[in-house]
DNA sequence: CATACAGACATAAAC
DNA sequence: TGTCTGTATG
């Protein structure tokens, strides 16, 4: 083994942390400095000087790709396979303890994972089946909840009798839809962590060994693990098992999705003797933008503390622009990107980035335009499109008979003369029987409770399914996968859909089989080879749009960017109500977790950022007056250039640190109608009690005259303009 | 049973 | 404003 190359390329900082004795190690990791680079380094390192067999190794993500990627390095430095080291998501890893263990987790052998579409399935199923009213009782909600309590780790029964009305009618619901997986043979996402948390619990003997065998336990992405993963973590890295954890609590933006950046600071309590590394040294942008990112996210509460720096270069000052509205803005986001590609830079180089989804089409729009080519991530994943369902669902019936929420999608898809009377009709016998709707289907059938040509035409599926299970076994799974999407008449079903439409879903079809063809089951697996592909097509939803490899503008939420990086950024859309965004300016943990965002988004500039916002924006249809960001004002002003800067505007900001607001800024006013009170649409105004706002409206004229103004403390509010005493600023 | 239309809904998203 | 869902209709 070659000592140089594990560490020649590490700072100081980086080098302690690879190279640190045994023992609880957090390494504070700041953006871009190099934070998945020490965790994989380490693994190497333990590995080939410390002895550690790949066997005792775990290591812990959040994304299939992630782990990919950490998989791939750490045998690139290895120079070889890593072999049996654990590395997967939190749900890769639970899922494979609970295949291996079933019995103990009291699961049947050939359990299937639900993903979040069939989830709600089951939850609408169950509160059906209740005869709850679905308006008051909305199942998106209470998929919600139930999640939730998954991800803190309670089970119905722990959840006290007390509370509410509402609260105990939800946990009945939580109580009835657990009951349902259980008929069904299925376990959902939040399921899979909580599962195997509770196998370890409650098997000491089975914890000891995996306590004994992983003596290292590594998780990346720390700040966004959940109540479930931090105690998953925390039972195994038990006595035996020393933990090497790596994160950045000001990049924890998942709150929203129950991650609990606590976790960093229990870790500390739980694992005394825990060293602390901070990992401050970017490596990815100018002084400049990194001065903007640690003043922005100076104004957070309650941080571990950690300052970025760079011995590279100043930079280009970050350029701000106002654009008249959400046409302006796309125009100006394009105006610089031909710009960038003109002075020999590459599309993929340039970062589109908004807070939310709906901003992405007049960006598009813009860009289809121009003719920039452009890719937009987040999309539809490959194994969520329906007809891949679909056909999903079918396989999952040839493999587990049970399967309810399969069995609904496909029992009549392709229509074969299964109505709703029928189909209720078996549903009603499930439930009074408590069996699956297979052996119910099976029981009616046989009973002569369902009318001829119902029972027929279900008979016929029954019929299809085992005949379908019959022949493919033993096949190989491509071949298997083409009988089932063929046999099962779902490939004439979508041939006959008219327009691209149907022939795109053919091909996705196609494109399954060949997905089977390509895949191998993981190492060690028992599992046979549809189940094992099965369970990875849910756990691995398949990259968006896979192989378009052209040279393309970059679009995504500040979400999705996490861990990305771009020579040239964008944030669009910097006002206040949209980013932050309303649902969050509230509430101050809210408000700092959109702070967090901002500060990922800023952090992923490497040469050049762009921030804009528009003084009108069309949402849903409605024309919105928004104010600058306050975000904006937490950057120094000196940091800033504002581009093409209108004519008797200073600053058109109001300063964070002086709290003032009252740096008064030129709307156009050409494109502005003035009224006769000559107050404008969009003109920030003062109002002697209610405090400062911008005009959302003017209607009328003289005495009559209302406006609405959208006030900064109050929001909005309609006023009599003769009344209102309002003062332009 | 397929299609058309009306109505609800609209923060972010991995597994 | 645009998209998706569920129901009404032929």
């Amino acid at each position: 083994m070659n000592p140089t190359h594990l560490t020649a390329d590490l700072n100081e900082t980086q080098l302690a942390v690879v190279t640190a004795p045994t023992g609880p190690i957090l390494v504070l990791a700041g953006a871009g400095s190099g934070k998945t680079r020490v965790l994989v380094h380490r693994v190497a390192w333990l590995i080939s000087h410390e002895g550690v067999s790949p066997h005792a190794v775990l290591a812990v993500t959040f994304t299939n790709k992630a782990a990919g990627e950490m998989r791939g390095r750490i045998e690139s430095l290895l120079g070889g396979p890593s072999g049996t080291l654990w590395i997967g998501t939190f749900h890769g890893l639970a899922h494979r303890l609970l295949r291996l263990h079933w019995r103990e987790a009291g699961l049947p052998q050939t359990f299937q994972i639900l993903d979040s579409d069939d989830q709600l399935r089951v939850v609408k199923k169950v509160v059906r089946a209740m005869e709850l009213d679905e308006t008051r009782w909305s199942p998106k909600e209470l998929v919600y909840f139930i999640n939730a309590q998954k991800d803190e780790g309670r089970r119905p029964k722990m959840l006290a009798d007390e509370g509410d009305q509402t609260r105990q009618v939800m946990i009945k619901v939580y109580a009835a839809y657990e009951e349902a997986c259980r008929r069904a043979g299925v376990v959902d996402f939040a399921e899979l962590l909580l599962r195997s948390f509770e196998l370890w619990r409650d098997q000491p003997d089975l914890l000891a060994h995996y306590q004994h065998r992983f003596g290292h336990v590594l998780v990346d992405e720390f700040q966004d693990t959940n109540a479930i993963q931090y105690q998953w973590v925390r039972l195994l890295a038990g006595p035996k098992s020393i933990p090497f954890v790596v994160g950045d609590d000001d990049q924890s933006i998942y709150g929203w999705r129950g991650a609990r950046v606590e976790n960093i600071h229990k870790y500390q309590r739980d694992f005394p003797g825990t060293t602390v590394f901070r990992l401050e040294q970017n490596y990815r942008s100018t002084a400049t933008i990194l001065n903007a990112a640690n003043t922005l996210i100076a104004n957070n509460s309650g941080r571990m503390g950690k300052t970025l720096w760079t011995d590279g270069a100043r930079g280009e000052p970050i350029r701000l622009y106002a654009a008249f509205n959400e046409r302006d803005e796309a125009d100006f986001v394009i105006t610089q990107i031909r710009e960038w590609i003109r002075q020999g830079g590459k599309r993929e180089e340039c970062g589109i980035l908004y807070r939310s989804n709906a901003q992405s089409r007049v960006l598009e729009e813009a860009l289809l335009v121009a003719r920039i080519p452009y890719r937009v991530y987040g999309g539809q994943r490959f194994f969520e499109r329906a007809e891949i369902k679909d056909a999903l669902a079918y396989l999952r019936l040839v493999s587990s008979r049970i399967d309810d929420a399969s069995f609904e999608r496909v029992v009549n898809l392709p229509t074969r003369g299964i109505g709703a009377k029928t189909l209720e009709t078996v549903r009603d016998y499930a439930r009074a029987q408590g069996c699956a709707l297979w052996q119910a289907s099976a029981a009616t059938i046989a009973g002569g409770t369902l009318g001829p040509k119902g029972a027929q035409s279900l008979h016929g599926f029954l019929t299809l399914i085992e005949r379908l299970a019959k022949e493919t076994s033993g096949m190989p799974l491509h071949e298997q996968v083409d009988k089932v999407i063929h046999l099962s008449g779902l490939i004439d079903h979508y041939r006959k859909e008219k327009g691209e439409r149907g022939e795109a879903r053919v091909e996705n079809l196609e494109e399954l089989v060949s997905a089977a063809n390509g895949y191998s089951p993981e190492e060690g697996s028992d599992l046979a080879p549809l189940e094992s592909f099965l369970a990875h097509a849910v756990l691995e939803s398949g990259e968006g749009q896979a192989n378009e490899w052209e040279d393309s503008v970059q679009m995504m939420t500040l979400h999705s960017a996490k861990g990305l990086e771009f020579p040239l950024v964008f944030l669009c859309g910097l006002e206040d109500g949209l980013f932050p965004h309303q649902r969050s300016v509230n509430d101050i943990g809210g408000l700092e977790e959109e702070r967090r965002l901002a500060y990922v988004g800023v952090t992923r500039a490497m040469r050049r950022l762009y921030i804009s916002y528009a003084e009108q924006r069309r949402l849903h249809g409605i024309d919105q007056f928004g104010m600058p960001s306050r975000f904006i004002a937490e950057i120094p002003a000196e940091l800033i250039e504002e581009v093409r800067p209108r004519v008797q505007v200073s600053r058109p900001l109001y300063s964070s640190r002086s709290g003032d607001t009252s740096g008064s800024r030129d709307t156009r006013k050409i494109e502005e109608p003035s009224h006769s009170s000559g107050l404008r649409l969009g003109q920030r105004v003062r109002h002697k009690k209610f405090g400062d706002g911008v005009i959302l409206r003017l209607d009328g004229q003289g005495q009559g005259a209302q406006v609405e103004v959208n006030f900064e403390r109050l929001g909005r509010k309609v006023l009599m303009l003769a009344y209102a005493n309002l003062e332009p600023i």
